[in-house]
DNA sequence: AGCACGCCGACT
DNA sequence: GTCGGCGTGCTC
C-alpha cells in the first residue's frame, strides 16, 4: 500500500497543496517539514506535511525525497490555524504557514553557479563585470543567488550569467541551502559506573601523591556529587583543574563517558528576579478574577467554548496581576501561556513580573533576539518545555502543544498588526482565533480599548470586565480596601496663549506647575510626540518647504546632528545656505520638536536635571533601561519624550505629565486619527501620579472643543466611544462596515497608478459579476503619505458589510499588498 | 521562483 | 515573414 501525503509547499506564491507519495523507507507525522521535487525540473523545494490522503488528485505523484527535521515542525493546531488565516487575511497557505515555521531552517530553494571546463581559462578579453564573476566563480568555486548577490549587489549579473549559460560557459542547478540555526551542543562526561566501582578505582588512578591522581580523584568525586546529571566539560576543568588528557585517561578505563548535549541558548539565563507573592486583589481586581477565573475552569477543565474575553482596565488598575492569576491557573491544568506585548523593549517590567512569578518556566521571543536564541525557544516550546512564552507579535505563531491561555496585553496597540513582510495580520485577531481553536482562553487586556472591539463586545462578542479604579500606590503595595484617584486634568487652549503674546511652547499654567513640581522635588513627564528642533524648515522669502526626495514630507531640522532629517525614510541633509526656488538666503526653522523643547526648558530652568528619551537618545535596549532606570531613581526631575512615554511605563515618582501639543495626528486624514489620539492621551495622562502621590496633568491643545481630546482630558472613556462610534456610523467606517486596502508600490508615479487604475477596473468588474452592491471600491488615490523612502504608493480601499469575499479565490496581479482590516489607511 | 504558453512590435 | 517583449497559468 502506499502512502500518500499532502503537502504544503514551502513558497510563499504558491497557491494550494500537493500530493506526493511515500517512498517505503520514509516515516513522516503531520507537521513535519519535508523536502520535495517540484515542477518540471523537479527542483527541490521543503513542505510541511499537512495530513495523509487515501486517493492522490493526480495519477503521477513524485516521491517525498528527504526529511527536514526529525521533529515535526507544526501542531495540528497551527496547521488549523494557518488554513484559517487563509481566509481571514487573504493569503497563501504557504505565506501562513512561513510565519510558523522555526527561525532559520525553512530555506526557499536557489540556484548555484559553477563555470563549467568551456568557459575561458583567462579573464582576457572580458570587461568588468565579466570579470568580476569569472573570478568569483573561479576563487570560491559553485556560488548560489544569494551569495552573488552579496557580492555583485545591484549589477546586472544576472543577465550575463544566463548569456554563459547559453554558451555552455556557466552550469546551473537548483540547491535547498542548509539551515542556517542548528542546535548547538556542548561536550559533557558523566559518570559510567557505580560508587561502589568507582571506590574500587579510587587507588589506581595513577602514582600514589601524584597531582595527576588527586585531579583524576577530584573529576570522579565531582561527577558523583552531582549525579545522575551529566556536566559540561568545561565546568569539570574549572572545578577541579583537570585536562583533556584526565578526562581522556578515565574514559578509557571505563569511568566516565563523553556525550553531547543540547543546549538552551536562553536570553533570560542572566535575569534573576527574586521570587514574589500574589498580592491581596482589590475588591474590583476580585470580581473580575472570579470573572476571569470562570472562563477558565469552562474552557480548561469542562472544554467548553468560551468567549474571548477583553479586559479594560485603565491604567495602574492591576490588569497584570490578573494576567498573572490566570497564567497560574493555566499552569496548573498543565497548559501552556502565551503572552503577547506590542514592543517586548518595552515589556521589560512585565516580563520581570512573570518571572518573579513563575521563575525558570518563562521563555521570551522577539526579533531583537539572536537566530540561535530565537531557535532554540522555538524547539523547546515545541516540545512544551516553556510553559510561560512572553513575545511580540510573531510569537502568536510560537508553537505550543498545550496551549491553554493567551494574553494579549495593550491589545488595541497599532503594532498587533502591520508586519512589513510577508502577509498582513493582526496578532490580536489570530490569538483569538488560536485560543478558539486550542480550546483556550484569549485575554485581552487594555487601557483604551479599540472601538471596534468595544462594540464588539458589547454585542456579545466578547466578555467585557472592566477595573475602573487605579490600584493604590502602583504595584508597590495594594492594599485591599484603597484606589488611588486618577489624575486631575486641566486643558489649555493654546489659542489664547498666542493671543496673549506668549510664544513658546510652554503656556503660563504648564510652567507655573512645572515650577512647582520642581520645588517640591517631584518628577514631570513632558510629552511632545515629535523629535527634532524644528518641524518645517523652510524659506522666507518664497514660503518653499524643504522636503525629503524620497518621501515628499517636510524635512526636521536636528540641531545636535545639525541636520535636516526624513523621519520616515532617514534621509538627511545639511542645513540649506539657500532655497533652491528663489536662490534666497533667509532660510529658516518653525515649529517644536523634542529637542527644541529640551533647550527651551534648559534655558527656563536652568538648575533643573532633564533627560530626553527619543530614538536620537536610546536607541538600543540597553540604554533606554538605563535612561529609565536613572529616571526612576531620582537622577533627573524632567523626562521629555515622544509616543514612547505612552507604553505601560510604571514611574512613582511622576505627579506631573505635560502635554505639550495634543493635536499633532489628529488632523491626518485616517479614519482612526481621533482613536489613536485619545488613546495616546489618555495613556500619557495615566502616567501621572501612579505612586502614592497624587498626580496632574496639563493638556495643551489648539482645538480644546475636539470631543477627543475633551474626552481624553476627561478621562472618559465612554463618552468618546459614543461620540466616536456616531462619526463611524455617518461615515460609514468599521465597525459599521469592514475594510479591505490594497497597497501597490513602484519606483516610478505613472507606474503605480496605471497598476492601480488596471486593478480598479478588474475590481469593478469582479463587482459587477458578482452583483455586490453594498460594496464600494474608493480610489484608486494615492495614499497619503504618497511617497516611502523612494516609492510611489497607490491604493485602493474596498469598503461593505464583507469585502473579503470579493476577493476569496481570485488573484491579483503581483506586487499588491492586501491588508484585511487595516489599522491605518495613511 | 522558474518555466511554459501566448499574443502584439522591431528586425534578419 | 521571424525573434522577443512580459502577461497569465502551472507546478503533485
Amino acid at each position: 500500500m502506499t502512502v500518500y501525503v499532502e503537502v504544503a509547499v514551502y513558497f510563499p506564491r504558491v497557491v494550494g497543496t500537493f500530493h506526493y507519495h511515500l517512498p517505503p523507507h520514509l516515516e513522516v507525522q503531520p507537521g513535519q517539514l519535508v523536502e520535495v521535487p517540484f515542477g518540471r525540473e523537479n527542483r527541490p523545494m521543503q513542505g510541511v506535511v499537512l495530513g495523509f490522503v487515501t486517493q492522490p488528485e493526480v495519477e503521477a505523484t513524485k516521491p517525498v525525497t528527504g526529511i527536514v527535521d526529525p521533529e515535526a515542525v507544526l501542531t495540528s493546531q497551527q496547521i488549523a490555524l494557518a488554513r484559517l488565516m487563509t481566509r481571514r487575511w487573504l493569503c497563501t497557505l504557504a505565506e501562513a504557514i512561513a510565519l510558523m515555521l522555526p527561525p532559520g531552517v525553512a530555506r526557499l530553494t536557489e540556484t548555484e553557479y559553477r563555470l563549467t571546463p568551456e568557459a575561458p581559462p583567462t579573464d582576457e578579453h572580458l570587461s568588468p563585470l565579466e570579470r568580476r564573476l569569472w573570478r568569483l566563480l573561479r576563487e570560491r568555486g559553485p556560488l548560489r543567488t544569494a551569495q552573488l548577490h552579496r557580492h555583485l549587489g545591484r549589477l546586472p549579473w544576472e543577465r550575463l550569467a544566463e548569456k554563459w549559460v547559453q554558451r555552455g560557459w556557466i552550469a546551473t542547478r537548483a540547491v535547498l541551502p542548509a539551515p542556517r540555526a542548528r542546535p548547538r551542543t556542548v561536550r559533557a562526561v558523566a559518570l559510567a559506573v557505580t560508587p561502589e566501582e568507582m571506590r574500587a578505582a579510587w587507588d589506581h588512578l595513577g602514582r600514589p601523591g601524584s597531582p595527576a591522581r588527586e585531579r583524576r580523584r577530584a573529576v570522579l568525586q565531582l561527577l558523583l556529587d552531582r549525579a545522575p546529571e551529566p556536566l559540561e566539560v568545561g565546568e569539570v576543568y574549572a572545578e577541579t583543574g583537570a585536562t583533556a588528557q584526565d578526562l581522556r585517561y578515565l574514559e578509557e578505563r571505563g569511568l566516565i563517558r563523553r556525550l553531547t548535549q543540547d543546549t538552551w541558548r536562553d536570553p533570560l539565563a542572566h535575569v534573576q528576579e527574586d521570587l514574589q507573592p500574589p498580592p491581596a486583589l482589590t475588591p474590583r481586581q476580585q470580581q473580575v478574577w472570579e470573572e476571569v477565573r470562570h472562563s477558565l475552569e469552562r474552557a480548561l477543565v469542562q472544554g467548553q467554548k468560551v468567549l474571548p474575553i477583553l479586559l479594560h482596565g485603565v491604567t495602574g488598575s492591576g490588569k497584570t496581576e490578573i494576567y498573572l492569576r490566570a497564567a497560574e491557573y493555566a499552569l496548573r491544568q498543565k497548559r501552556q501561556v502565551l503572552v503577547l506585548v506590542p514592543e517586548i523593549g518595552l515589556a521589560t517590567l512585565l516580563v520581570r513580573r512573570f518571572l518573579a512569578r513563575f521563575p525558570g518556566q518563562v521563555g521570551v521571543l522577539h526579533s531583537g533576539l539572536t537566530l540561535g536564541q530565537r531557535y532554540d525557544t522555538w524547539r523547546r516550546a515545541r516540545r512544551g518545555e516553556i510553559p510561560v512564552l512572553i513575545g511580540a507579535r510573531s510569537a502568536v505563531f510560537a508553537p505550543l502543544p498545550r496551549l491553554g491561555l493567551i494574553v494579549v496585553d495593550e491589545s488595541h496597540a497599532e503594532a498587533y498588526a502591520n508586519p512589513e513582510h510577508g502577509p498582513y495580520y493582526h496578532a490580536r485577531e489570530v490569538a483569538r482565533d488560536y485560543a478558539r481553536l486550542v480550546g483556550g482562553v484569549a485575554l485581552l487586556g487594555s487601557a483604551t480599548p479599540d472601538v471596534v472591539s468595544t462594540y464588539r463586545a458589547r454585542e456579545g462578542v466578547y466578555r467585557l470586565l472592566v477595573l475602573p479604579e487605579r490600584v493604590a500606590g502602583g504595584r508597590q503595595r495594594p492594599t485591599a480596601d484603597s484606589s488611588a484617584p486618577l489624575p486631575h486634568v486641566q486643558v489649555v487652549d493654546m489659542r489664547e496663549m498666542w493671543k496673549q503674546g506668549r510664544g513658546g511652547p510652554l503656556s503660563t499654567p504648564l510652567l507655573e506647575a512645572l515650577q512647582d513640581t520642581l520645588r517640591r522635588g517631584e518628577q514631570a513627564l513632558l510629552f511632545l510626540n515629535r523629535r527634532g528642533t524644528s518641524t518645517h524648515v523652510f524659506c522666507r522669502d518664497c514660503g518653499h518647504v524643504f522636503q525629503c526626495p524620497r518621501c515628499q514630507v517636510p524635512l526636521v531640522f536636528h540641531q545636535s546632528r545639525g541636520r535636516l532629517m526624513c523621519h520616515h525614510c532617514g534621509y538627511h541633509r545639511g542645513w540649506p545656505r539657500s532655497c533652491p526656488v528663489c536662490q534666497g538666503k533667509d532660510v529658516a526653522g518653525l515649529g517644536w520638536g523634542t529637542e527644541s523643547l529640551e533647550q527651551e526648558l534648559r534655558r527656563l530652568f536652568p538648575q533643573a536635571r532633564i533627560y530626553r528619551w527619543d530614538r536620537d537618545t536610546a536607541s538600543t535596549q540597553h540604554e533606554v533601561d538605563l535612561l529609565l532606570e536613572h529616571f526612576r531613581r531620582g537622577q533627573a526631575d524632567i523626562l521629555i519624550g515622544t509616543q514612547v512615554l505612552a507604553k505601560g511605563l510604571d514611574l512613582p515618582q511622576v505627579t506631573l505629565v505635560g502635554i505639550v501639543l495634543a493635536d499633532i495626528g489628529l488632523t491626518l486624514p485616517d479614519y482612526r486619527a481621533a482613536e489613536r489620539t485619545f488613546q495616546v492621551l489618555t495613556q500619557v495622562v495615566g502616567r501621572a501620579g501612579r505612586g502614592t502621590r497624587p498626580g496632574r496633568a496639563i493638556l495643551q491643545t489648539y482645538m480644546p472643543e475636539h470631543y477627543a481630546i475633551r474626552a481624553a482630558a476627561a478621562q472618559d472613556y465612554e463618552t468618546f466611544y459614543r461620540e466616536e462610534l456616531r462619526h463611524r456610523a455617518r461615515l460609514g467606517y468599521p465597525p459599521f462596515t469592514r475594510l479591505v486596502r490594497l497597497e501597490y508600490r513602484a519606483l516610478h508615479e505613472a507606474q503605480a497608478r496605471e497598476a492601480a487604475e488596471a486593478l480598479a477596473q478588474t475590481l469593478q468588474r469582479w463587482l459587477r459579476e458578482a452583483d455586490a452592491r453594498a460594496t464600494q471600491i474608493i480610489g484608486p488615490v494615492p495614499c497619503f503619505f504618497a511617497r516611502r523612502a523612494g516609492w510611489y504608493r497607490w491604493h485602493i480601499i474596498l469598503r461593505g458589510p464583507d469585502p473579503t469575499r470579493l476577493l476569496r479565490d481570485r488573484r491579483l496581479p503581483p506586487g499588491w499588498r492586501i491588508q484585511v482590516d487595516p489599522v491605518s489607511l495613511l
